[in-house]
DNA sequence: TATTTAGTTCTGCAAATTCAGAACCAAGTA
DNA sequence: TACTTGGTTCTGAATTTGCAGAACTAAATA
């Protein structure tokens, strides 16, 4: 068993930004995996560093893990002649994982559009604040690809 | 009692976006109050009212008011020798929500500064994609306010 | 063939969440 | 003073979640 340790700081920030992970609702052991696999010095780990690391079990090591693959968060690579699979934080595509991230929080303008459309034509203020919301939404949405390529270009 | 009913199409709709208010983490009962005062043609109504229609316990509802209401998002209004209170949704300052929204979110930014002091100087691919990430999401805090100028002007 | 490795799956418990029901309370009314 | 109204607060029960521990498995190795 390799001797992989992390400083007590590291296990700090591993708490930290586990908890910022949870606030999206992921359980708290997948959390920490992520976590773990940002902070750590190696970006690479075995699924027995990160079961003795977290010091958690097996099945919740497992569960994380599989969990975190099937949402994309996470990869492995193997190495030849080595049965382990090497786990690293799918961090290269955050550009991707932004876009969906905020193209999920202009999602509820669909849902919105319908409750609209239901609406009594009395409430007239409301609606208007509906219609605004939605309309700015849409804005965002389209506006997000225009953003990244200004980023671009600015650095 | 007064009688105030919602239509079966409507009943759907506050049950759609009360799921997507789940999304955040809020307890289902809240999810369906605040869901209700968007739907609902009236746009205020009353602690019986929300409880009648959405068939919860007292209990319920009144803990889920509460909650909206230190969450700031609900709000009521009275009436003169009226002690009941009329809750409505606390729409109006959309703006500042989706702001407050967007900065929650790039509120990762200071915690990925944290973990990209202590990396190892070593794995520079990884620390470069941390310090794009971080970079953007700067770059993003600080053209939110543009965007809704943007959009103002649009209009 | 036995053993080790790298996990997976199943069972079940402990804790947390969520809500209903009932008791309660304070202000206004009869 | 008793009753009604508009809630709040306090159990406790039903789910749900999250994970440990143990048994299991499939591939590689001895």
């Amino acid at each position: 068993m390799a001797e992989f340790k992390i400083t007590q700081a590291q296990k700090e920030l591993v708490e930290k930004l586990g908890v910022f992970y949870e606030k999206s609702g992921m359980q708290p052991a997948a959390c920490r995996v992520m976590a773990l696999l940002i902070v750590s010095d190696q970006t690479e780990l075995t699924f027995e560093e990160i079961l003795h690391t977290l010091g958690i079990s097996k099945s919740a090591t497992s569960g994380a893990i599989n969990l975190l693959l099937t949402a994309n968060r996470l990869e492995y690579i193997t190495r030849p002649g080595d049965r382990k699979r090497y786990f690293r934080a799918k961090i290269l595509n955050w550009k991707v994982d932004m876009l969906q991230n905020m193209s999920q929080m202009t999602s509820i303008g669909t849902l919105l559009k319908e409750i609209n459309k239901q609406r009594p034509k009395a409430s007239k203020e409301f609606n208007n604040i509906l219609a605004e919301m939605i309309s700015f939404l849409e804005f965002l949405n389209a506006e997000i690809p225009f953003l990244l390529k200004k980023w671009e270009s600015k650095k």
